[in-house]
DNA sequence: CCTTTCAGTTAGCCTGCGCTAACTTCGTTA
DNA sequence: TAACGAAGTTAGCGCAGGCTAACTGAAAGG
């Protein structure tokens, strides 16, 4: 199952917290979010589904092998895209927010590209 | 009322499209998006319906002057985007690619740190 | 011990935007 | 003139992914 945008979110979110806090709980990503709670509980079911988390039986959430994959390279866009665009002279929250929709619809090759220009 | 990506798409193609032949109409913008006529059709209402462009009796469709300045707007963001990710080095098919997705979600803000960039 | 609160789920709605099937309309051609 | 083909529209489906309302179940406090 081919994840879209929004599962990568989710899984990106996920990943974030769970450098912030113990243990993540889907009331947290929601609050993170913004989302309502059956937004993100139904979102974390396909998510479970498809194997790219798991949740324990005290409703932690815990990302898979292939979940950490996917939330990682998202995540890593996220920080070089920002970067790129700071250092193009960008206000850091608009940069932000722009990496935020940009790394979901780079392909691997230009970001390969985007992040070796940068490293020199 | 806002418009989506894909009306941007819609009205990207129109101005393209106008720029290829005499007079545009439905079918060629299906043709060229690869959507089916009812896509087409609906997309086209709701552009009318929000004065983006407009519709003779032909059929003849064309861009509004609100039309044209989304239009020109989303291509020439397209053609500057292609330009960077060629220009890292990234295979003109792939760059148009990602471009085309990239072109939707930038700010304005951002796009023109990245035009100054590339025009120096 | 009962009640409140918090977290999560289920049911079902809405919008955007693809699709097919089937209809209309109109111009060309046998 | 009858019929065919091309273009456009209407009706309605499906999926993604938000939402609210309302339920369940467990922990915590008066």
């Amino acid at each position: 199952m081919r994840l879209q945008e929004s599962g990568e979110m989710y899984l990106e979110t996920i990943l974030i917290l769970s450098g912030k806090m113990e243990h993540v709980r889907a009331i947290d990503i929601g609050e993170e979010m913004g989302y309502s709670k059956p937004s993100v509980s139904r979102a974390l079911k396909i998510l479970r589904e498809n194997s790219y988390i798991t949740i324990d039986k005290n409703g932690y959430v815990s990302l898979s092998k292939t979940g950490l994959e996917v939330a990682e390279k998202i995540y890593e866009r996220h920080q070089v895209l920002s970067e790129v665009l700071i250092r193009l002279g960008i206000d850091p929250e608009i940069a932000i927010e722009d990496a935020c929709r940009m790394e979901h619809v780079i392909s691997d090759t230009s970001f390969e590209a985007i992040k070796k220009f940068i490293n020199k």
